[in-house]
DNA sequence: GTCTATAGCAGGATAGAC
DNA sequence: GTCTATCCTGCTATAGAC
């Protein structure tokens, strides 16, 4: 099914559909968009994929689920050096989401993406939980309670890797109105706030701010 | 503009609209779809909003907004009767989101047309923001603010009250993943875990729970 | 294999009968 | 004011020229 040799065309098509979708969502981009961007042409759409929404599924299994597992790598190197500080895995962790990709453009596109497959699942969202949202709640989870003398059961700790991805997410999709009410643009500055504020919030929550010193 | 007698056709558009742009955004739903599930027909819709963009706004100008405002009504207790616990106060706040509505379908309704707007904003973020948020975060950060000890400047306070709506809505948005890694069905009892978890982390963090006897 | 042309259908908006 | 009929545009998908 896929070509030994990459089809560019194939390739470009991929790329151009993933902003696309990310950016308007599946229903209110046409084909002809996509393929008018890709500097190609309606039909080439049909004959690599069959359908729009065969292209849609592509773009997560060729694109967002390898990428997903490349920023996930991030973690390997807590695991070799056997790292200890849940403070230092939750900085890690929320670094690698808020700044682990090429660039700003392109972790927003993604996490525009599973946040839309998240409200209104496809065949797509399987596909991340099984491959990749599990395993990396796995690997997350025995990190921690490994290292900590918690009786918290599994259901627990995944409710609380919930709520730091749930932080994640929001200062990324929700970043318009963040800055309507703060006034800050999301220049590196105030991401980098945004990291320390995460990291700091999910390790002492509110009373860890307020009775600080 | 608005007629002093309600028109039960007009108000049906509004009820069917809001349901379908939830559930499944805006360019996704057709007017033809609207008009057939109110009973009505594609030219009502015309003659009175004048274009679906337009029907679109009424729904946030004549349902969103009040519902969010007889919600946010909830924290009006904890003023008149001036409680200083700040877990009192963040258990009522999620609370107020995860239960303060008509029913279950009713609160994903109104979380999904408001995180729609907040990833890709129209012309009804900025009513939201000026109209109900705003308001709101500031009522929440002067009754915290004004029993704590804490140095902390407003913008830090809101980005904690960010973080608390972040699970709220992560919680609701996100079910279908999060109950495709927990296997966890969303009824009553998942939910009322699911405002204590909300509480204890935004209070405690990671450390409340890892260190907690 | 690539691209043109078009089938076949659904969309939003409107005009006009009543 | 309500509803039918219709316009025009845009869509996906396909057939077939080359």
């Amino acid at each position: 099914m896929e070509p030994a040799q990459i089809d560019p065309t194939r390739e470009r098509l991929l790329d151009e559909a993933e902003k696309l979708f990310a950016l308007k969502g599946f229903d209110a981009v046409s084909v002809r968009e996509i393929t008018s961007r890709a500097e190609s042409h309606l039909s080439a759409v049909n004959y690599h994929f069959g359908t729009k929404k065969n292209l849609y599924l592509s773009v997560f299994e060729e694109r967002w689920i390898p990428r997903a597992r490349r920023v996930a790598t991030k973690l390997d190197v807590l695991e070799k050096n056997n790292v200890t500080s849940v403070e230092v895995m939750v900085h890690t962790l929320a670094e690698a989401f808020m700044r682990g990709f090429g660039d700003d453009r392109e972790r927003l596109m993604h996490q525009q993406l599973i946040q839309r497959e998240m409200s209104h699942p496809t065949e797509a969202l399987e596909m991340i939980a099984e491959q990749v949202t599990k395993p990396v709640f796995l690997r997350l989870k025995n990190m921690i309670v490994s290292h900590q003398p918690s009786q918290n059961n599994g259901e627990d700790m995944f409710l609380c890797l919930f709520s730091v991805f749930a932080q994640i997410f929001f200062f990324n999709f929700g970043r318009n109105m963040v800055s309507l009410l703060t006034g800050r643009e999301y220049d590196p500055a105030f991401r980098d706030q945004v990291v320390d504020h995460i990291t700091n919030f999910s390790l002492y929550g509110l009373n860890g701010r307020l009775t600080e010193s």
